[in-house]
DNA sequence: TTGTACGCGTTATCAA
DNA sequence: TTGATAACGCGTACAA
């Protein structure tokens, strides 16, 4: 290593670091030489010593999903200023799998842990290296609140409620609620605005009218085709997500029924594939970049010390509505980009 | 650490990766009393000592986009399975983030690096560190062929010709094209083959129908309005990528223009939303996950030594062409789901 | 302003 | 079958 310049490994680390008690002929020899023969200090050895390894990492369900893929653009976004390395892992939202990636990110002395679970998982012990050793750990919308760590979500309660509130505004009657797996809190909260918003309303609740599934998009064509066949059928659905909403509309279009005015179609997230759709769906604003960025920055606030508290908090983000040609009667079909 | 069992650490090291020299009863012993102190190596000195990370690199443009996403969720598998961590940073399609982040790799010491380049990149001297020191390089999808590494990408030449064949097929004459930034080697193949299906059917090329642009929703609007237009506008489109497709063909409607009918449109990646769309779009699957994956084993192959050439390789990746209704004259606007 | 010595936690090598 | 030792390349404390 460059030691062959005549200089200590000391001198050329400090150097290298523009360290104040290394003279300014030093630092100019000492970078001119590491330039010439494409000297780079290791980092390995760097984060050994220092017990820091510059590096945080995120475990995701699947990386291929528009809604996780900002997330984790954001939080790289975040990382990468400060100078911080992402190391990711998908757990196809198998328990085990993330198991695994939890250890594997542990042995890999992340300085921190981002997480968006696993629709199995239901128990997190496997945690438990981070919450003992205290690094810290943030959960990213798809969080638990049977653990006690910072997370970073949408207040998806709020959420449900004003897509719901809309729809009745706008005179449907027998709104229906496309509901996921209601192991996941977040679906559990949009379920409960949705029923909240009706009663709020003194509108009757109807099992009759909730379809429960994962939400793809085969899922909504099956909602719809279930729904639409019931005796009292809705005449508005509030899906949990776009996706799901748009295989309904698909659907009830093919049915013959028409979009918004016979039935009103409200979704969630804010696909880019929602406003390019026609009608254009009617949808819930979701700021996946902005929770990554979030929870990227608490846990850099507290791997850096800068953090007071070491209580958990929950951040919960506020969403917009979109409102577009799906819910309101009379709009247009096809045409203006409104959002 | 596990000294304090009265053992050393060599032998600690040994049992834990069931090394054949450790009697059957000491492993036993050791792995009781990690597991019951929560013991984990220290994958970090292990690089250190082994001069290997199990880590590769990858630098894309911009995380969430679909295709990239499946890019990576493809490597990412791949890894995973093999016990490599996947570090992930975003150019952003900026020359100079990604020089920075290939320095950033470089100084991680990942065992290897793939790469999509950026929008902006064309001189290649960054990747020199790689290069030089021999680390395994494999571009995806985005290449250049000014420097000599590993490629995995798709035939685009192939697959252009192919679009523009099935066009010609169904009967449209003239037929236009929105072509991409002719800096990137994928967006002049799919020129060329573009014009060379035009002139293997002795059919003139009108430099008049192609707009050049960066293949946004919106550049396909104005590509629309633009060749649309023009006192012989095109009876068909091919798109270099579906978001321009779709953003033709939306204003293209709008003008009330029928499609398939009077003018037919063939995109390129098979973005899911293509065949959400009515009519649903014609379009090049695009192997990502593939592509990811074949990048990951490449470079995995030459980490383990199981390479034999030392040449580079490029593994181009056939297509197939999804015939769908917006390029199927009398095809019905909406319905069943064909692709 | 610069250098020496040591240790971060592994693992390869050699010895027992 | 197990252990002692050194080394990976850096950063820190202390000495010069």
């Amino acid at each position: 290593m460059a030691r062959a310049l005549g200089v200590s490994a000391t001198t050329v680390s400090r150097a290298l670091k523009d360290h104040y008690s290394i003279g300014k002929s030093t630092i100019r020899k000492v970078k001119k030489k590491a330039a010439e023969m494409g000297y780079e200090p290791n980092a390995i050895a760097s984060s050994l010593r220092k017990k820091k390894t510059n590096a945080i990492g995120v475990i995701v369900s699947h990386i291929n999903r528009p809604f996780i893929s900002s997330l984790i653009s954001g939080i790289e976004a975040v990382c990468s200023r400060y100078g911080y390395n992402v190391i990711i892992t998908q757990s196809l939202d198998s328990y085990k799998k993330e198991r695994e990636d939890v250890k594997t990110m542990f042995n890999s002395r992340v300085d921190g842990l981002i997480v968006s679970l696993a629709a199995e998982t239901d128990r997190y012990e496997h945690f438990d290296p981070f919450i003992k050793n205290n690094y810290p750990l943030v959960f990213a919308d798809r969080v638990s609140f049977e653990i006690d760590t910072d997370k970073v979500l949408v207040d998806n309660f709020d959420a449900a409620y004003m897509a719901t509130n809309h729809l009745i505004g706008q005179g449907y009657r027998r709104i229906g609620h496309l509901a996921g797996v209601q192991q996941r809190h977040m679906y559990q909260k949009r379920l409960e605005g949705y029923l909240t918003a009706l009663r709020d309303h003194r509108m009757p609740v109807d099992e009759n009218v909730i379809h429960y599934s994962k939400l793809s998009y085969e899922d909504g064509i099956n909602g719809a085709e279930t729904l639409l066949n019931r005796d009292l059928r809705p005449d508005a659905i509030f899906a949990s997500n776009d996706t799901s909403a748009i295989g309904f509309m698909q659907y009830a279009e093919e049915c013959g029924y028409s979009i918004p005015d016979e039935i009103g179609v409200v979704g969630f997230n804010n696909d880019p594939v929602s406003s390019i759709i026609r009608p254009q769906l009617t949808t819930i604003d979701h700021p996946a970049v902005e929770i990554g960025k979030k929870a990227a920055e608490i846990v850099l606030d507290k791997v850096s010390g800068k953090s007071q508290t070491q209580i958990p908090q929950t951040i919960s983000f506020k969403t917009k509505l979109l409102i577009r040609n799906s819910s309101v009667k009379g709009s247009p079909r096809g045409g203006s980009n409104a959002s």
